[in-house]
DNA sequence: ACCGCCGGGTGCC
DNA sequence: ACCGCCGGGTGCC
């Protein structure tokens, strides 16, 4: 198996140092980040006063330099503390002259490494490597030689300075694509080294897989296993990365981060893991309910915040919890076998996990704690923070899965009546909230929860809290807790960097300081160091576990879901469709053909583009042009006026809902901007460009682009308010075509929902006016809405009470990854997409654990049309991202013309 | 610190 | 002796 290997061994080189370049990130970077530094050299000083400090080092150890500007005895005091931040002596006084000067202008980022002499009673030597960009190398050199310093450039200086330069140029070509296959390497075969399913023989309903992360959660909550690069050396602990040591045992907080793909059942293996998994490996033990609660056990979203306070405090469900009987210290699953008959799943479990050093075989106290006991048994309260969007599900899903006749204490603190009682709180098993309110409470100390010591905190969508600087990221890591659990499908966004912060989190030693992150990890892997990449992959190893829906457990698919089928419906115009249809298409050939001759297309990005729009919406439905494109006759202008002119009309390209796709990364543009020669990108895409290129140049047309000439586009386009009357309102054959399938589908089974999925947000409004006179109940979710309003939507939709909306008018970017739409079987795609990508993702919305049905996908494509070239043109799409690591921009330009051509048919 | 530096004691060999 | 040399006291910033 290649994970013995380690698990870069078997990649060649070029694609380490690609894996290592997309690592590295796109976002821009507010502070100094060591990604651009390079290394000016190294210099020995001393350290001395080492025998008025008790901060200890070991040969090679890693120490960090801190200014102290108020030492009473010289102003440019540098004090040298060891990893763990104790402090070993200072510089010696006339190095740290020359240091101080340095350090307060920012001028270098100073490491230091104690090569040998470290057990010296007086001084010991110090290595120092200066770091920082280019334009400060010479003034650090002038600095040190003022005061009789030289700096050793080895040639291993020189050499990472290629190597980053190097790294820079190609960076902007295929990041974003190889950032999601480098995140998927790096959590690749994660399960190996995970325990493997215990429970195989039993039949449970938590599904293999949830039986495998809640076995893996349960150890990594009880086990006593040391951080990784930890060594156990005789009562000495020792990093084997930083080589520094410490006494009492590192301990990193008890949990991980669970980063299986949506869908496959993080909630509900976290709430078996709350049940299952309380002191000393024992399940939660809950009161039974004598009664059953009559009241009916719906609840509202937290629309109201009144309403959900008064829902809040009440029995959610019911564990049975039978005597414990441990054998070994192997995790154990053990199930009620005659469970009623009625019970949803993974109520039937009735034990628990356990993992003991060697438990004897008494119940109870036989079994041993992990020892040291990691758990103060005070704390018995488990904290759940998610974001608003995702607040109703987790209560849904306790509901759901937590026996009704048993009872758990879920509170939810939420809404301006919330009990901020600590005490009250800590009584609770549960206490559910959201990011915001955890921070509006925090405002930068304390808090009701702050002040609770908590058995687990569990972050949902934990990504959310990657910014280090954001006030929720403070505040979550100020929380009190013995456990702590990092759930989200997509840990890494942009760069490494996401990473800290989760590892932060979960007070990885001594990965928890920022310094040493960027020393150790993060600066290593971004020059392409293979054995940094080797410690990231070790490190993610060990806190990490990710499934994605293809993975397989013991050769089986995770999951298997209902089959899904894909129909293309094509739609013929009228013949009065057609003939407008043609005058609008000849009109346009014209303009196009005209500039493919002048070679001019590129240049006339805007235009094209526009023109291409025009006719995608013509094929929807003729109304949807508006008056927006009334541009005929170009009449001179001057050349800041066209400019203005075309960024207007690509901003209501995009705006329509459009799925423009990124020249740089060929993924859908995210957090758009577009350059004054008219062509459009991702934010990130395009500023590594700018960073890398001088003078930088646009990728597509190579005219000179500037930073500050770059247009934002409104991230969200706000829809002109109103729906369209009856009155003035017309068909399409599209929309014929869509309401002759409706209506089969409500005569054949009218429990069947549907998703009607369009980029146009216009178009949607169309058609609600044929849905309503068909008196279909549909809702719409876009972008436009806000997160209440949506999740309201998205409930109303998944409802499966009669009067429930039986249409979902969808547009196509709405919603983020987390959407689940399992209610809708089938899937109605109005209008095809340039990126097919987009368009799996949104089918994968119904398409995904939870649906029961199989899954129709019917997309309708106008015959003879633009929209037909366009499914052409997506099937090759597939071959061109794969072939994208080896095209150059140029040829990627002409294929780009190429489209345009083929859509045409020029 | 098995050093360097400081400053007092000392002064041919 | 306004030096050299010796040896004890001393020691981060």
């Amino acid at each position: 198996m290649q994970s013995s290997r380690g698990w870069f061994s078997f990649m060649d080189d070029s694609v380490t140092e690609t894996l290592s370049q997309a690592l590295q990130g796109t976002g821009e970077q507010p502070d100094r980040e060591p990604d651009t530094e390079i290394l000016f050299g190294n210099l020995r000083g001393s350290v001395v006063g080492l025998r008025y400090y008790t901060g200890v080092v070991n040969k090679r150890e890693m120490v960090s330099l801190v200014r102290q500007p108020q030492n009473p005895h010289d102003r440019n005091a540098v004090m040298v503390a060891n990893v763990y931040g104790s402090q070993v002596g200072h510089i010696k006084r006339e190095l740290a002259a020359s240091l101080a000067n340095i350090m307060d202008n920012n001028l270098a980022r100073i490491d230091g490494v104690v090569p040998f002499g470290a057990t010296n009673v007086f001084t010991m030597p110090v290595v120092l490597s200066f770091w920082g960009t280019e334009e400060n190398r010479h003034a650090v050199v002038q600095q040190l030689s003022s005061h009789g310093f030289k700096l050793q450039t080895g040639s291993s200086g020189t050499n990472t300075h290629a190597h980053c330069a190097n790294a820079a140029s190609c960076v902007g070509i295929c990041l974003t694509l190889c950032l999601k296959n480098a995140f998927d390497s790096l959590f690749e075969d994660l399960m190996e080294d995970k325990n493997g399913e215990r429970e195989a023989a039993v039949c449970t309903p938590l599904l293999p897989h949830q039986k495998q992360a809640l076995s893996w959660m349960c150890v990594c909550e009880n086990s006593v296993a040391l951080p990784p690069f930890w060594e156990d050396k005789g009562g000495l602990f020792y990093n084997t990365l930083t080589y520094s040591s410490v006494r009492e045992r590192p301990q990193r907080v008890r949990g991980g981060i669970l980063a299986d793909d949506m869908g496959l059942g993080k909630t509900l293996t976290t709430i078996a893991l709350i049940l299952s998994n309380f002191h000393n490996g024992k399940p939660l033990p809950l009161e039974k309910c004598t009664k059953t609660s009559a009241t009916p056990r719906k609840h509202s979203l937290p629309g109201g915040d009144t309403i959900i306070c008064s829902l809040s405090l009440r029995p959610v469900g019911f564990l049975q919890c039978s005597n414990l009987r441990q054998t070994d210290c192997i995790p154990r699953l053990r199930v009620c076998e005659n469970s009623p008959g009625n019970m949803p799943a993974f109520l039937c479990l009735c034990t628990c996990v356990c993992v003991g050093k060697r438990a004897g075989s008494e119940v109870g106290a036989a079994i041993a704690a992990p020892s040291p006991s990691p758990d103060d048994t005070a704390a018995t309260t488990t904290l759940i923070i998610c974001p608003l969007s995702v607040l109703s599900n987790w209560l849904d899903q306790l509901e759901q899965h937590v026996r009704p006749d048993v009872r758990l204490n879920v509170y939810l603190y939420y809404g301006p009546e919330r009990n901020r009682d600590p005490r009250f709180l800590s009584t609770q098993h549960v206490v559910l909230t959201t990011y915001n309110v955890m921070t509006a409470d925090y405002s930068g100390s304390g808090g009701p929860l702050h002040s609770v010591t908590w058995l687990r905190v569990v972050l949902d969508e934990g990504h959310v809290i990657r910014n280090p600087n954001a006030q929720q990221s403070k505040a979550v890591l100020d929380l009190n807790a013995h456990r702590r659990w990092i759930l989200s499908g997509t840990p890494i966004q942009n760069s490494l960097k996401d990473l800290w912060m989760l590892v932060a989190f979960l007070r990885l030693k001594p990965f928890d300081v920022r310094e040493w992150w960027n020393r150790v990890i993060q600066r290593p892997v971004t020059v392409g160091d293979k054995t940094g990449l080797g410690n990231l992959q070790a490190l993610v190893r060990c806190i990490t576990l990710r499934r994605t829906k293809t993975s397989r457990v013991g050769g089986r698919p995770l999951v298997s879901l209902p089959k899904r089928s894909f129909n293309i419906e094509e739609v013929e115009l009228t013949t009065r469709e057609r003939e407008e249809y043609e005058l609008a298409r000849t009109e346009g050939r014209a303009t196009i053909s005209r500039y493919v001759e002048e070679g001019s297309v590129l240049r006339n990005y805007a235009d094209v583009l526009a023109i291409l729009v025009r006719l995608r919406q013509f094929c929807c439905h003729p109304d949807l042009l508006g008056s927006t494109l009334s541009q005929t006759g170009v009449v001179t202008a001057t050349p800041a006026e066209l400019r203005e002119r075309l960024i207007e009309r690509l901003r209501l390209v995009l705006g329509s809902g459009s799925d423009e796709e990124c020249p740089v990364c060929l993924s859908s543009v995210r957090l758009a901007v577009i350059t004054h020669c008219a062509h459009v990108y991702c934010r990130p895409c395009i500023a590594e460009v700018l960073r890398t290129e001088q003078p930088a140049r646009c990728p597509l047309c190579r005219g000179p682009i500037k930073a500050s000439e770059l247009v934002e586009f409104p991230q969200e386009v706000e829809e002109e308010a109103g729906g369209y009357p009856s009155e003035n309102w017309r068909s399409s054959s599209k929309v014929d075509a869509l309401m002759s399938s409706l209506l089969r589908l409500r005569c054949e089974d009218s429990s069947i929902k549907s998703l009607v999925v369009s980029q146009f947000t216009r178009f949607l409004s169309l058609l609600e006016v044929p849905l309503r006179e068909e008196g279909f109940r549909f809702v719409r979710l876009d972008g436009t809405m806000s997160q209440r309003r949506r999740a309201q939507v998205i409930q109303e939709f998944q409802s499966h009470s009669p009067g429930s909306p039986l249409v979902m008018l969808l547009s196509l970017k709405a919603g983020g990854v987390g959407l689940n739409l399992t209610a809708a079987s089938h899937v109605f795609l109005m209008d095809p997409a340039w990126n097919p990508a987009v368009e799996d993702q949104c089918v994968d919305r119904c398409h995904r654990l939870g649906q029961t049905r199989d899954v129709v996908i019917t997309k309708f494509i106008v015959k003879d049309s633009v929209e037909e070239n366009m499914v052409k043109i997506q099937r090759q799409k597939q071959d061109l991202v794969e072939k994208a690591f080896g095209t150059n921009p140029s040829k990627r330009k002409t294929s780009r013309i190429e489209e345009i051509q083929a859509l045409m048919e020029l």
